[in-house]
DNA sequence: GGAGTCACG
DNA sequence: ACGTACGTGACTCCG
């Protein structure tokens, strides 16, 4: 069975360092604590050989269990001097010992244990974890054992149900009554004054629970015990309820990241002897080796060995086939003939996809395992490989479709009757994961991991597919699935291709003009500061604003004095400095994000950037390497940049068609209020209206005030606005603000009604959808954590806005680039509710109908979705277009 | 690698 | 009393 490891690092180290005498390495450093655990760590690694394994930390942050009762832990020691620095030095070196650790602001780890033994257990693992804390225990369960240190640290008792049941008469979930009755004196647990360990377990034998108990007090002997009980109950629930381990952290890790690796040996001494750990080195290296050795048996021998054995298949998928020439175009032949379902893996060479090459193709057809490389096959079979790629007919499986896509456009070829992406798959079922990669996908499937060859790879992908189809019919994501994103990423994949050309010389231009500027206010800012120092640098800037100028500080922020744009803003005035800041930050921003990046990302005359389609949690695109979805807009000297961005040949121009407040036109599709439905169907300004409404003036009379105001009001509302986030974003009093969203919801009851409704359905569900289906799990919502809970609440508002939005705008990308078929011109970028083309003058006037027609007819709702059409020579010289 | 900052919808 | 609007990506500093 498969065995995981977890290491409570805050109690053993506690532990250790008590239980050792002090002493310190040959820098003076102490390391008798680090000494002590890495002692039992390696003991461990070397006598049960962990197949997956971590240590965990409390984070110094406040706990979620303060916030439940205050003193809990106040009355906690400081930490020793000796041992403070300790903890840094441990995880120092458990990084270069390639031990996973877990830590997460807010909790304790014992939460994260609880979390990870959670997930462990459901993963079929056997877990032992060792800690000096008996809370631990409450995890014992038939798969989990917990060890208990008794003396010194290396010196550890076992418990399972039947150690616990012998020595307390408890089962594992008791221990929380127990702690409810008793407390815990160094945790500051208060539990019920006068009851210790004895009557505690005196009364769950009996009654089982600490409500049981509670229930039945009238029944328990002794005057003073029963009064106890009676005016204690309260203390009892909550001291229960702060034993009680939350198994549900959010913390962000993949099973696999904990899986035991093998460190880099020389690393590993190398840092076990700067801190003069020469025992600890030796015990490590001989632990290695065994861990090593007992690997190698354990792959040979695996059942024999017993214990060694994973949960997880080995690759038992056929043998690679090898083939000649001949047979190639035999089998090739056979597919095209019989259309079987291909499950596709790729390897390609090249620093990214867009200049990429493919160098080896693994392919399974439901019975036998290929793979076919570039170099070592005649152009006629891999131009047959093309045919069968390019066959609509010849089904294809596999991970990253878009890339592939990609390196097959390189070619001049397509890919087509892709029938599962499974990256695609894997987003829409838990768009939360931070990876999709085939390997990282097949980590959820198979031991197997780090040798695996691109014919196994596709073997194993066949049928990882299989699971995935299950899953999607479960989620009813089929649709999104095989209608939108899959067809999309063919088009993704062919915008990226097109790129965007650049006006190579005007971006040169703007480049040295932002030297000369930067340059010139660099030495005047240092003149009135009167001291050189790094412009860049918020600490630096923090410490001659506020401590060399004495401006007044505004805002702190964990590490030093805030020095962001708003708290600048409140200072100007106050100094000629600030404004001079500024406006260096303002282009810096632009010289080394934009025009800097631009200049080095260029290639040949273009710009090409990945369109993420699995990164969001709420189904937007995203867009990186370089982001295009970014380019400023809002501030004039920023906005002149999007001149460089021109169309690609003489005679054509930009063109964009961006959808008109389609966020606000979900809110009024979900809620139906009718004001909202109404502002829109009769194409009114929605900001103005909204501040006629708000105001309580006629249409006419809303000043630009007012309608600034109300747009912030309608902005806020699909963030899930709050008083304190209006006030800080128009600069008015908090009481202004709340009055301002009192007044809106009693105009917009309908949209109140609405927000209130998806919260408390998406507690129930634990999950948000949007108009197409797409999902989100919202495990927020039923978080211990006040602040954590109103974030998913927020989350519930605002999702299904937002990925709708997404949803209509992806469905709106297929429907115009089929529109497009037989004109010239091309999608470039998509920036999440606009559209930008390039196409020919002689086309404009039809593409620019039929991009509007489809785009406002690809959804449809109660509202109508109104598309707003620009044309221009670049970016910047963008004028409306209006259709004849 | 995290924090701070700032660009966009 | 506390910390506070949703979703992103990139650059710079600094320990």
């Amino acid at each position: 069975m498969t065995h995981m490891m977890i290491l409570d690092g805050n109690s053993l180290i506690n532990r250790a360092f008590y239980a050792l005498p002090p002493f310190t390495s040959a820098e003076g450093l102490p390391t008798n604590a680090v000494h002590g655990f890495l002692t039992m760590l390696f003991r461990l690694q070397r006598d049960h050989k962990p197949d997956y394994w971590a240590v965990t930390f409390d984070k110094s942050k406040p706990t979620v269990r303060i916030e439940q009762y205050t003193a809990y832990k106040a009355q906690r020691k400081e930490t020793p001097e000796a041992l403070r620095p300790q903890f840094d030095y441990l995880k120092e070196i458990l990084q270069v010992l390639a031990v996973p650790i877990l830590e997460l602001d807010g909790f304790e780890a014992d939460d994260i244990i609880a979390t990870v033994t959670d997930r462990a257990v459901r993963a079929g693992m056997q877990v032992s974890i060792y800690s000096g804390d008996r809370d631990a225990l409450q995890l014992v369960s038939p798969l989990t054992t917990v060890y208990f240190t008794k003396r010194g640290i290396t010196d550890v008792e076992c418990y399972d149900e039947q150690k616990m049941m012998e020595k307390y008469n408890l089962k594992p979930s008791q221990i929380i009554d127990l702690k409810g009755l008793m407390g815990d004196v160094s945790d500051n647990i208060p539990g019920i004054p006068g009851v210790g360990e004895k009557t505690a377990l005196k009364l769950l034998l009996e009654y089982g629970t600490v409500e049981n108990v509670l229930e039945n007090k009238h029944k328990v002997s002794g005057v003073k015990l029963r009064a106890s009980l009676t005016d204690y109950a309260e203390q009892a629930l909550l001291s229960k309820r702060l034993a009680t381990m939350i198994s549900d952290v959010p913390i962000e890790f993949e099973l696999e990241d904990l899986k035991w690796r093998e460190p880099n040996r020389d690393e590993c001494k190398k840092i076990l002897h700067r801190y003069s750990l020469n025992t600890v080195a030796r015990l490590f290296e001989q632990s290695l080796d065994i861990r090593l050795g007992n690997n190698k048996t354990s792959k040979t021998s695996a059942g024999t060995e017993g214990e060694q054995v994973s949960i997880y298949p080995a690759y038992d998928g056929p043998q690679e086939t090898i083939l000649d020439g001949h047979s190639w175009l035999e089998k090739m032949h056979s597919w095209l003939e019989k259309k079987p379902t291909l499950a596709l893996s790729y390897r390609y060479e090249g620093q990214s996809i867009h200049h990429g090459q493919w160098t080896e193709i693994g392919i399974y057809d439901g019975q036998s395992t290929f793979c076919l490389s570039r170099n070592t096959q005649a152009a006629s079979v891999i131009n047959r490989l093309y045919e069968v790629l390019e066959d609509e007919g010849v089904r294809k499986l596999l991970a990253d479709s878009k890339s592939f896509y990609y390196l097959l456009l390189n070619e001049g070829k397509t890919l087509n009757g892709v029938d599962l992406d499974l990256s695609l798959a894997a987003y829409l079922l838990n768009p939360n994961r931070s990876n999709y990669h085939a390997a990282e996908l097949l980590r959820d499937f198979t031991s197997d991991l780090f040798s695996l060859s691109p014919a196994q790879e596709a073997y194993l992908l066949y049928k990882l597919g299989t699971g995935y189809v299950e899953n999607l019919a479960k989620e009813g994501l089929e649709k999104l699935l095989y209608e939108i994103e899959q067809p999309l990423s063919k088009v993704l994949a062919q915008m990226e291709k097109n790129g965007i050309s650049l006006d190579g010389e005007l971006l040169h231009n703007f480049e040295l003009e932002l030297e000369e500027k930067i340059n010139g206010l660099e030495q005047e800012i240092c003149g009135l500061a009167g001291s050189k120092f790094n412009l860049n640098s918020p600490q630096q800037l923090g410490k001659v604003l506020f401590e060399d100028l004495g401006l007044p500080p505004m805002k702190k922020t964990k590490t030093g004095y805030s020095t962001d744009a708003e708290t600048l803003e409140e200072l100007r005035g106050e100094h000629p400095i600030i404004e001079l800041i500024l406006e260096y930050r303002q282009l810096t921003k632009l010289y080394s994000t934009y025009v800097k990046s631009l200049t080095a990302q260029a290639y040949q005359g273009k710009i090409h950037t990945t369109f993420q389609q699995t990164v969001t949690a709420t189904g937007r695109l995203s867009s990186t390497d370089p982001n295009l979805q970014n380019i400023p807009i809002r501030l004039a000297e920023g906005r002149k940049l999007r001149k460089v961005f021109k169309p690609s040949q003489a005679d054509w121009l930009l063109f964009s068609a961006d959808y008109s407040q389609i966020e606000l036109r979900i809110l009024a599709h979900y809620s139906r209020d009718p004001i909202l439905c109404e502002s829109f169907i009769n194409g009114e300004d929605v900001h103005t209206r909204t501040a006629s409404e708000v105001f309580g003036v006629p249409l006419a009379e809303v000043t630009p005030d007012m309608r600034y105001k109300a747009k912030a009001v309608n902005f806020g509302l699909m963030y899930g606005l709050t008083d304190f986030g209006l006030s800080r974003d128009l600069s008015i009093p908090r009481k202004e603000a709340k009055y301002y969203i009192t007044q809106y919801f009693e105009k917009y009851s309908g949209v109140q009604e609405y927000l209130d409704k998806a919260v408390r359905i998406a507690k129930e569900q634990g999950e948000v959808r949007t108009l197409y289906n797409r999902l989100r799990k919202v495990p927020e919502l039923s978080h211990p954590n006040r602040m954590t809970r109103q974030f998913g609440e927020r989350i519930a508002k605002n999702t299904p806005i937002q990925g709708s939005a997404a949803d209509i705008m992806k469905i709106a990308m297929l429907r115009v680039s089929e529109a497009l078929q037989g004109y010239q011109a091309r999608i470039l970028l998509q920036v999440h509710d606009e559209l930008l083309l390039e196409v020919s003058r002689e086309h404009l006037s039809p593409v620019a109908m039929r991009v509007k027609q489809a785009m406002e007819t690809c959804c449809s709702l109660i509202v109508p979705l109104v598309v707003e059409c620009k044309a221009g020579e670049n970016w910047f010289e963008m004028t409306d277009y209006i259709l004849s």
